[in-house]
RNA sequence: GGUCCUGUGGCCGAGUGGCUAGGCAGAGCUCUGCAAAAGCUUCCACAGCGGUUCGAAUCCGCUCGGGACCUCCA
């Protein structure tokens, strides 16, 4: 089966051709940096960075865009409920760029945690001001643009009009028509400089406190929401390019508004695959500051937020992310995150232990089924990446074949039990799958030097006791350690093992 | 109000007509000095009502519930 994503433009799965193989373009829309990420950022991020490991697993060349917001209205974090008076006195304070700086790093460290792969570009909004500069002249002189008191906006009732007739109406991606929003849409600030409510700005006039602010034809002002990532995208993926992606909420109407300006400028819609990842809830609700229940990245990793009962490492974070669907709302709960914790755990340790083993190709196999079963399984984990990245059904599999692995490891099957081959070809499946797809990495815990000295001293003094029959001392050991949280695990060879917890 | 999605066992979560999803939790057994881990077995489902069909969690209708977008938002 060939590798099928849903589109959202077309609202069906679709074989994934790109449009000039073996490159692939994908543009992904990045942080705003004016806070801290919370759990709910982290789902597009390791949604896409699948994506990007799978394409390149395919054989791909990807240009992997993901933009950084850094451009726009920026206050402190937590002062935004602040009126304006009061949060005009928190800008004069603290530069735009400080808090820029600060919180693009916190974002770079969690992506390191989460074991994203960096994007090959990751452009930002403030270093592409010229562009978008460009990409508004263009609109204007295309006559889909209009100036108002050193603002700028997008006629889109004059795009709808002439694009409806190319079948490509303002509302094609999200699926609503111009004339419900007519009515519907919330009065906004400066709505009477529009022609029509549902205009959107492509610069915006500063007011005299607003620090950000650039020189354009049209006065000092600063960028509309939508124009940075057409003009990114545009510059570093082309005017047509395979992949465009994002968080659902993001369809209208910023990548709404993406595929106007996009469309004006470069006369097709700019991307062929729209991929959108569903929402994180907690109690069934999305997370978000208006909901008032974000749990920061930070928060989450170090389990100082009210709701968690504890710290979750970032691993398993990104192993229950993997767990479910993307396309599906996923749910977050203590409960839910501790029984991924327990059960990458599981899947690590077997899959650690699988790894140091060496097999010998050639060998025959005794029990035929389960060596046909062991294949099947594996075989298929490509297919249910094929099909619109189900990681969900990845990770079932992988768990169908850890009952074997460790079957072996407790002699409960004998080696030979399957042929060489396919020991050998299932172990390069699982690191294909585990390590360079999922991206999951092994979790050493405490990795020190000295640490594990100490810890393999005490189980050599732990395995003398137990030799002696002397329990209380081997129980002391083990307990104490555990109250440290290190457990140690009597395997059936005698040898001992340890895990952090 | 408009557009759309959704309702799976204690929890999370796959599954678009017929086959055990999977994980965690629970129960039993095996192994073990004990424990943990592991292995084996096992309990618990498809919101409700009606329809289509030989057969539906899966298609259709209605009812009830939950959610998203329409405003910066992953």
């Amino acid at each position: 089966m060939p590798l099928q994503f849903y589109n959202s433009l077309t609202r069906q799965k679709e074989v994934f051709e790109p449009l000039n193989a073996p490159y692939v373009g994908m543009y992904v829309c990045g942080p705003t940096v004016s806070g801290e990420s919370h759990l709910g950022h982290a789902r597009p991020f390791i949604t896409f960075d699948v994506v990007y490991r799978y394409l390149l697993h395919k054989g791909y060349k990807v240009r992997y865009v993901r933009n950084i917001t850094d451009a726009g209205h920026f206050e402190e974090e937590g002062k935004a409920a602040e009126d304006k008076i009061s949060s005009k006195a928190v800008l004069e304070k603290l530069e735009p760029m400080e808090l820029v700086q600060k919180y693009t790093h916190l974002y770079h460290w969690a992506m390191e945690q989460f074991n994203n792969l960096p994007p090959s570009i990751e452009p930002t909004a403030t270093g592409h001001i010229v562009e978008q500069i460009e990409m508004i002249k263009t609109i204007i002189a295309d006559g889909y643009g209009y100036v108002a008191n050193g603002s700028v906006y997008f006629d889109v009732v004059k795009y709808n009009d002439d694009y409806s007739k190319k079948n490509q109406p303002y509302g094609i991606l999200s699926g609503r028509n111009l004339e419900d929003q007519l009515d519907t849409t919330r009065e906004l600030d400066n709505q009477e400089e529009k022609k029509n409510k549902v205009d959107f700005a492509l610069w915006k006039n500063a007011p005299a406190e607003h620090i950000m602010r650039w020189q354009s034809p049209w006065g000092e002002g600063f960028p509309g929401w939508h124009i940075e990532c057409s003009a990114m995208a545009t510059k570093y993926l082309g005017k047509r390019f395979d992949i465009h992606g994002g968080g659902m909420d993001l369809q209208f109407p910023h990548h709404e508004c993406e595929i106007a300006q996009s469309t004006v400028c470069n006369h097709e819609i700019p991307a062929r695959y729209w991929l959108h990842n569903n929402m994180i809830t907690i109690n069934g609700r999305k997370m978000g500051k208006s909901y008032n229940n974000v749990i920061k990245l930070s928060e989450l990793f170090d389990g100082s937020h009210p709701i968690l009962t504890q710290a979750y490492a970032p691993m398993t974070v990104r192993f229950f992310i993997l767990q479910s669907q993307y396309r599906g709302t996923l749910d977050f709960s203590n409960e839910a995150l501790q029984a991924s914790e327990k059960a990458l755990r599981r899947l690590m340790e077997a899959y650690e232990w699988f790894k140091a083993q060496s097999f010998t190709a050639g060998t025959i196999a005794s029990d035929a089924t389960l060596d046909a079963q062991l294949n099947t399984w594996v075989a298929e984990l490509e297919t249910f990446m094929d099909d619109d990245m189900n990681t969900a059904k990845v990770v079932a599999n992988l768990f169908e074949i850890i009952p074997s692995i460790n079957s072996l490891k407790d002699k409960h099957i004998a080696a030979d039990a399957v042929s060489g081959n396919t020991w050998l070809h299932v172990q390069q499946q699982l690191t294909l799958f585990i390590e360079n797809i999922l991206g999951l990495k092994i979790d050493t815990g405490a990795n020190h030097q000295q640490l594990t000295g100490v810890i393999e001293l005490l189980i050599e003094i732990r395995k003398d006791a137990k030799s002696r029959k002397d329990f209380a001392t081997s129980d002391k050991i083990r307990n104490q350690l555990a109250d440290m949280g290190i457990q140690l695990k009597d395997e059936k060879d005698g040898s001992m093992s340890y895990t952090f917890s």
